[in-house]
DNA sequence: TCCTAATTGAAAAACGTTTTCAATTACTAG
DNA sequence: CTAGTAATTGAAAACGTTTTTCAATTAGGA
């Protein structure tokens, strides 16, 4: 029996009151499954192939929800801001050019010494950690310099 | 003399065939010297004080342009996205509250290994970071626990 | 002082996101 | 297998933010 969603995903949203819909296994048929970040317009625009009826409204929404149950994560990004991952991987953050916005992904982060020292200084329950690194990649390096030249 | 700015700036203006304009030094003034993040609409309602005929617009070019010149950073925070902070101080951080919005500021973030470490394996040439944490502050903590309650 | 490229701000457009609301749907209780 | 009901949906409109356009202004070098 293909295509039928997680039983986890139905369990948990049973818990939380929530329905499993036709417009949500859409969204979250293709972020569940993406191999790179997408924006909430990249996840309408190919989950309505899956489900044409479906509205922008209810992609934002079954996003938040997503976020919420810890099945995706929000990312932030220099350009277009705000695209979200599935969470499964063990988590992932991104290397991005400054010039041709091309980018890495990488998932080794050492911030847990970090994190106690200030969970002990603040008293913060730390949860989430964003972390982006920028940068000129090695393509863009083999062109010009300066910062923006001016049009002239 | 007060309120001169300072004459790097000029100078490193006048490097990019850039003017130094009321508008400008309004900006600039309130940006510069802020103690925490500032959206653009707020160094914007703060600037007026100084230069009542600015425009917004300008205070969007002006600051890109503060970027560029390396004077101010973008911040990219989970709520209403994208705030600027003097990059002066050696270079900040924030520990954000996922429940009150209230922030911490930190400096100490032990980058390095990992830079170098995927500098060498991408052939990127990084040049900037950013870190965020969230979590819940103490006061937070002692209220509700669960992951959002339905209304009921 | 003059000249010109750089800059400005109002207005409008373009975005991305949220709110509203009447109609529809998935689950549950019977 | 029904109802009954709360949850969900999508179109449309409202929203706040950011960008574009363009004619008028201005800073700074010649
Ligand atoms: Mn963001
Ligand atoms: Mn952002
Ligand atoms: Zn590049
Ligand atoms: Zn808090």
């Amino acid at each position: 029996m293909p295509n039928v969603p997680s039983p986890t995903v139905h369990t948990d949203l049973r818990a939380h009151h929530r329905k499993l819909t036709r417009p949500r296994q859409a969204v979250l048929a293709i972020i569940t499954a993406a191999t790179r970040h997408l924006t909430p317009a990249e996840v309408y625009r190919q989950a309505k192939v899956q489900y044409p009826h479906l509205g922008l409204t209810t992609v934002y929404r079954t996003l938040d929800l997503l976020v919420e149950l810890g099945y995706i994560q929000r990312i932030h990004l220099e350009e277009g801001c705000h695209s979200y991952a599935p969470t499964a991987r063990p988590h992932g953050h991104h290397l991005v050019c400054s010039e041709c916005g091309r980018a890495e992904e990488f998932a080794e982060c050492d911030l847990d010494t970090l994190v106690r020292a200030l969970q002990t200084r603040t008293g913060y329950e730390i949860q989430v950690h964003v972390l982006e690194l920028m940068g000129r990649c090695p393509t863009c390096q083999t062109k010009s310099r300066p910062l923006r030249a001016r049009k002239k």
